[in-house]
DNA sequence: GTCTATAGTGCGATAGAC
DNA sequence: GTCTATCGCACTATAGAC
């Protein structure tokens, strides 16, 4: 699957594992240290070990049959926390909605921007951009079919920072296009158009997962042909140059 | 936009709503004949009315906040009809979603294959395939963003229905995809991957209205963008045959 | 730092008047 | 056919024991 002589540093899923680092325990550490205030435990390993333990049932339970139906009982007798101490790591139900989005949003964009090169081509831009998506949404799904599901849940102002943060990846993708027809490589598509459609092809990926797991389709496949299929719409004609698969 | 000389039956969006006669009426009347036994209310008008009254508050409801965050008091002084005259039209809250629910995959199935002519040959197929769908979206698109959004919150009977539906669709793509590679119309390109690519460019259009409608882009723009976009990706060379747009 | 017990609220659903 | 009044219940959130 792997031709990686031709474009250099075309990253695979493992290598990307590794160094991403997203552990739930880096995450839940992350946030009890932004948090640790409104947090009353103040034992940062007693702490991060209930806040991954948190985190983790409330994905499993709201992604099952969504946050407002998982009751904090419901949290309570699935993660083995009492009411009380569920209350010594938030002040309400929807400020644990809340930290688990902010969450998602703030890694989305360090990962991201973490390993764009703007000195790229626009090719190896595109590239590299979709493949990093799809890794991420793969190694936290949870946490997107979270946020995605749950948007209408939030209030005024987080959903507004929702929708900042969907526009933001497409925004990307976008100046990629624009950039790639300046010098040639993509052909004259409506580039607004093609962002977003670009945006909706990544983001099936976590939103139908049961889709893909029941296929048995592995993220590099997908990537594969995400790639192939978006290049054959959007590459211009004399730069065409199919890739094995 | 309509170069209707070369392809005869390119149907346009105008066209389809008046052949369709989905008016929110129409569709609560047949609600209403298939569910009068367990609906109290026996004059029709009546009846009719109501239903049209509770459904659209429902969908305007839930859409803004979800269906289970709604309270049946909600609805009921949304709709300024009483909590007891609302449940002389459904026996639970459950019943209510589902009601909805299933009337939505009725009127996709019907429409769909109403509009499909097996004789015709793939790529016609496929182009009216695409704007039936989105031209269906677009006038219900209340009842698709609903049925989109609370799957989760269904019983695990219909909650299966809905995932049957989801995968019909895709596999109308998935045949026609297959018909055109024996005709030599589409490339060798993966048939179940590119019809779940399909489906999920055109479910954005319903899921993500609020961008397309802020870009003011409309129902007929986008079928045109996304029809050339898909065919930019599956045709076979020596049938591309670029349109206008 | 975590527990149990409970206060207070708002829910879905129903019975009976009109 | 629709309304008002009300029941019982499950929820979020808190107070105080350990």
């Amino acid at each position: 699957m792997g031709t990686a002589q031709k474009r250099p540093r075309e990253i695979c899923f493992d290598s990307f594992k590794q160094m991403a680092l997203l552990s739930m325990e880096e995450i839940c550490r992350e946030i009890f240290r932004e948090n640790h205030q409104s947090i009353k435990i103040k034992k940062e390993p007693v702490a991060v070990k209930n806040l991954v333990n948190i985190f983790y049932t409330t994905l499993r339970l709201s992604n099952e049959k969504g946050f407002h139906t998982m009751s904090l009982r419901d949290l309570s007798s699935a993660s083995g926390l009492s009411m009380g101490a569920l209350y010594s790591y938030f002040s309400s139900k929807d400020e644990l909605l809340e930290m688990i989005q902010k969450q998602g949003r703030t890694i989305t964009r360090k990962v991201l921007s973490e390993h764009m090169d703007p000195d790229a081509p626009p090719r190896e831009k595109m590239h590299t951009l979709i493949r990093i998506h799809l890794y991420l949404t793969e190694v936290m799904q949870p946490w997107f079919y979270f946020a995605y599901m749950e948007t209408k849940n939030l209030g005024k102002v987080q959903r507004k920072r929702s929708i900042e943060s969907e526009l933001f990846t497409e925004r990307i993708f976008n100046d990629i296009l624009r950039e790639g027809q300046e010098q040639g490589v993509y052909r004259n598509v409506n580039c607004l158009l093609t962002a977003g459609a670009i945006k909706a092809l990544l983001q099936d990926w976590y939103v139908k997962r049961w889709k893909y797991s029941r296929r048995q389709i592995s993220v590099e496949e997908y990537a594969a042909f995400l790639i192939s299929f978006i290049e054959s719409a959007v590459l211009a004609e004399n730069s065409f140059d199919p890739e094995g698969g």
